[in-house]
DNA sequence: TAGATTGTTAATCGATTAACAATC
DNA sequence: TAGATTGTTAATCGATTAACAATC
């Protein structure tokens, strides 16, 4: 037991549990450390270490099951359950969100897509019917749902996510090119394109 | 001069500068690195040795101009002036990307979206004709575009990258949940926000 | 000047790697 | 068994922090 495992070390998880559902699509059944080091660009000592941290699962001489490594990384970050989840905006970004078929599989579903415009609550997006913005904390609390995604624009992504941790959500994934509070108990991450893009323009 | 400057300190750059931004856009003209650090979660230490491997842009007892550090972050980033940027995959995704407002004034533009089914080729995505992907490679070098965004079904993600690498990309934004494998001379960021998503379900 | 904040050094802290005994 | 690969330890490497002289 171990209640201090380095932030870092789970930030990898998902990263070897997306490669090791590839191996599995590709009718693998074994790896080792040091061919998913490989594919990953990680190496094979960083691998072994990083699952130490929670069991051992391999065999000496023989590697990895994939099927069963997969079975144990998704308890681990808790996806061996299908979350709910609410986008918030229903622009381009929240619609494309919550039309993306990639979740499905991999932990998480979409529940409800809001917006605040009154010109497209009660439309439809893919096969949600966008909710009133005004509704998000009652249908959060109904649900129990505890992860939202904000697809709002900057100016307006402080209040959503005001409203979704009065709501009890406690995962907020960003898409607002903004920094956001919210108590220490809420996990945030950001996906802000431009972020990703300046990283790289340095080296051009 | 210094040719090893730590990736990690490159990363951060972009969270400084658009923090920055944002405090430009309040109207504010100086800040410390003690005030920044406080916005970001960051220690104003961190802050400080950060900006020092590229020059000494502050003023002790005051702090820094504003305006002027996020100059010389953009000249640093090389964002002190506009890439053009192709888009792949013109589905929801991809359509989502290319109709962004959030681009301008971060040093991106958007020039061209590419897709291979004939039914939508020619169609408007936005103000954008949607080109042949069999002539991306054509495109990318005739307007010596380096930056390339891919927004496909992993199936076929791989075979993309290496269209752009073709092409004289040397930048990729991979929206595809796949690991990509391209020349070392070509940097690489992923988009997948499931990595994020499983990256918070381990703590609730 | 007095107060404040930088830039930088040295110390601390944490993460990665190399190596190998254990063992399948 | 012989070969291969794990899990783990200790060493190395790198990043963060604390502290403070310099100076605006």
């Amino acid at each position: 037991m171990n209640g201090s495992i380095p932030n870092i070390v789970i930030g990898r998880l998902p990263i070897y549990l997306r490669e090791l559902q590839r191996m599995a699509e590709e009718g693998r059944h074994i790896t080792s450390s040091l061919e998913l080091g490989e594919r990953l660009g990680i190496s094979a000592a960083q691998i072994r270490k990083d699952l130490s941290q929670f069991g051992e699962f391999g065999k000496q001489g023989t590697g990895y099951s994939i099927e069963f490594l997969m079975d144990n990384i998704c308890k681990i970050l808790k996806v061996d359950r299908v979350w709910d989840m609410v986008v918030v905006g229903a622009g381009d970004i929240g619609s494309a969100i919550a039309r993306y078929q990639g979740f499905t599989n991999r932990g998480f579903r979409v529940g409800y897509i809001f917006d605040i415009d009154p010109k497209i609550i009660g439309t439809k997006v893919g096969e949600f019917i966008i909710q009133d913005f005004n509704s998000l904390v009652e249908i959060l609390r109904k649900n129990h749902i505890k992860i939202g995604m904000i697809a709002v624009p900057g100016w307006a992504a402080q209040e959503v996510a005001d409203r979704l941790v009065e709501g009890g959500v406690s995962a907020i994934l960003n898409y607002a090119p903004i920094n956001l509070n919210v108590p220490s108990n809420v996990r945030l991450q950001y996906i802000d394109p431009v972020i990703h893009l300046q990283r790289m323009t340095y080296y051009l």
